[in-house]
DNA sequence: TCAGAAGTGTAAAAAAATCTGCATTACGTT
DNA sequence: AACGTAATGCAGATTTTTTTACACTTCTGA
């Protein structure tokens, strides 16, 4: 029933349907103001109504505004997006993928986040027979 | 001029800006083929002429066919879709994009793409003073 | 060379998406 | 409890996207 997110959605509906996984949980102002057009605030607030009835995101009522979160899980949507990125740019190759967010990044990682990435091939050499 | 291809496209714009990023240079009938929910040949042909006006892809004639091309550079779509994709779904930060795709792909990574990694990130830690 | 198949050009129709406006409801403050 | 503000509900109107139709062009091969 969840198929792709990117082959279904319009214009707008994807828009909001990233801010609503960038943002975690979300009011109609929250994504109104986040909008790189700026739509009025009722055309956003209509096409929330229409991804709820699509089943793409649910609502629960918090004072007297709505917050939004996505129905299919952040992980499983993540993965589903970067298969789709890694299909579309990467000819489906991980291991490009990566250097190229490596070469992207460099400069911002932090020992740390290099030492944490490290283990984890060194755990994955270890698989491979 | 260029804008962020995603948040500027139609749902059908998008879907066969993917498979011409994918093709590298593709026919209409090569697009056509890919389509997810086959849209007619004619279909497809009006919004490529549309995506040409717009200057997202340009064409070059090969025998009776248009053979169609991107016109931003691959590699500078590629850093854009993973920009977006990082800001969507990884609050920004490229190492837990890295080891989402280690995560997903460890099995399928070789021993080869797992030394270039590691000597990537080396040459990485070196540079964080 | 000429008939047919496979393409393209373009404009207009049809469908889908987006926006607007106004009535109504809920909350917070006096 | 009553008022003002900030939301929601919904029903068109408008705009954008997508499809369709048909005339014209280019290549292929009998």
């Amino acid at each position: 029933m969840n198929k792709p997110l990117h082959t279904h959605l319009s214009r707008r509906e994807s828009q909001i349907m990233d801010l609503v996984y960038r943002l975690g949980e979300a009011s109609v102002a929250d994504i109104v103001a986040r909008m790189p057009d700026d739509p009025a605030y009722n055309s956003v607030r209509v096409t929330l109504g229409i991804l709820e009835k699509k089943g793409y995101v649910k609502h629960r009522r918090e004072k007297r505004r709505y917050l939004y979160t996505p129905v299919l899980a952040p992980d499983t949507a993540t993965r589903s997006a970067m298969r789709h990125l890694l299909k579309t740019f990467f000819a489906g190759s991980p291991s490009r993928a990566i250097l190229t967010l490596l070469d992207m990044s460099a400069a911002r990682l932090s020992r740390e986040e290099l030492a944490e990435i490290s283990q984890w091939v060194d755990k994955a050499k270890e698989e491979v027979e």
